[in-house]
DNA sequence: TAGTTCTTGTTACAAAAATAACAATGTTAG
DNA sequence: CTAACATTGTTATTTTTGTAACAAGAACTA
């Protein structure tokens, strides 16, 4: 059960696959799982499963595989902190919308605690239950309520700007919607996502398999 | 000047990065850049920038670097389809005109063709120059505008329906943004991102740096 | 009881990706 | 002219990720 070693990323983004799966089954009533049942949900191979669940230490029944309860409590203590973490989003367009509508009322681990937005229309409403603060007072917000982790769904042009005033704030982890690229000291963790690339990889290789040569 | 040779996943998510970077650099006038550069703006080192337009067979030269517009042209080689591609979202959600507003006007070899949604109010709209259809029409349109890409930004109860009917449709390739996994034949090719991973995945990551172990 | 069948846990192997190392070659400086 | 330098292109190495192989053990069957 020495699980200190440092989980390669791409398991702990499963983990927080399987957990959501989990936690479907046992609203239905199902207290124990194979890990080829898992992985039909997610539409990867039994072994894959298995190994990141030997990875994190947990050991299933011979004949009745894995304890949903206890599997999904073991992956809480691994990818959730212990008291939570505060989490804003800074940039209330469509795209931060729809992160607000996701994760409302959803984790209680991760709690959204503020938007921002520079749109005067936005500021003082309340969307999915969090609060819209004017993009001036971030420094402010993010120091009142602890705020560990900033979503950027900022337009481009803002994004080195909200990015260092983040940094300067001792943010712990950015995710990074926004097409521009930041740069963060190395004690930040930093995901880039961008949709427009991805968009452009599915093309790529459908014209692949279109002319396969 | 071999690039039959299928180029590496990671390769071409970069390469579209590369393109939108010199686009930029285009427009202030400038004619060559230095892998060091180019590294600078991304984040990452100039070797594997030089190690990818390697992989596409260009070469700069010795104390210029590399030509921009000819890089251009040449990665628009490579990742664009010759007489383009037409897109489609279905689910016009908050995520789904993000997307729209992302990408309106901008690429000329992909082309959002079409956008759908169940909801009565946004039929018969127009958003971002994209008309939207009602989805009961989805297999309709999609032949009639000859749609290979389709991007999923529907409810999670609708994601393997909406999927089905994608592939049945001929479709080429699908970008899966429903927190459900999918799975299609394997002449389809698909991509899948969830946010709630990434940020699960951030938060994991947050604390271990919070307490080293 | 002995054997068959599932399923797990683990080790070994393969593939993909990133990083490092370094030869080659124009250009500049003296 | 020669040496130092900056930059590319390529090969080699390491790291990360995924897949396969297989021993071991509980439950069932006869």
């Amino acid at each position: 059960m020495k699980r200190n070693n440092k989980l390669p990323g791409k398991t702990i983004e499963r983990l927080s696959q399987y957990r959501r799966s989990l936690l479907l089954c046992l609203a239905q009533e199902k207290t124990h799982i194979f890990s080829h049942e898992i992985a039909a949900l997610l539409h990867i191979t039994p072994v894959q499963v298995r190994r990141d669940i030997m990875l994190i230490g947990y050991t299933g029944t011979l004949r009745q595989g894995y304890d949903i309860r206890e599997l999904i409590d073991l992956i809480g203590e691994i990818i959730d902190s212990q008291d939570g973490l505060n989490v804003a989003v800074i940039g209330l367009g469509n795209l931060g919308r729809a992160i607000l509508t996701y994760l409302s009322g959803k984790r209680t681990k991760l709690r959204i605690a503020a938007a921002f937005d520079i749109n005067p229309e936005k500021v003082d409403k309340v969307y999915g239950g969090v609060p819209c603060y004017p993009l001036d007072r971030l420094q402010e917000i993010l120091e009142k309520e602890e705020v560990s982790i900033g979503i950027l769904t900022v337009p481009a042009t803002e994004t080195a700007g909200v990015a260092n005033t983040l940094v300067n704030c001792g943010i712990k982890g950015i995710l990074n919607y926004t097409p521009k690229p930041i740069n963060v000291p190395p004690h930040v963790y930093l995901q880039e996502y961008d949709m427009i690339t991805s968009l452009e990889k599915v093309a790529y290789f459908v014209k692949r398999n279109q002319q396969p040569g």
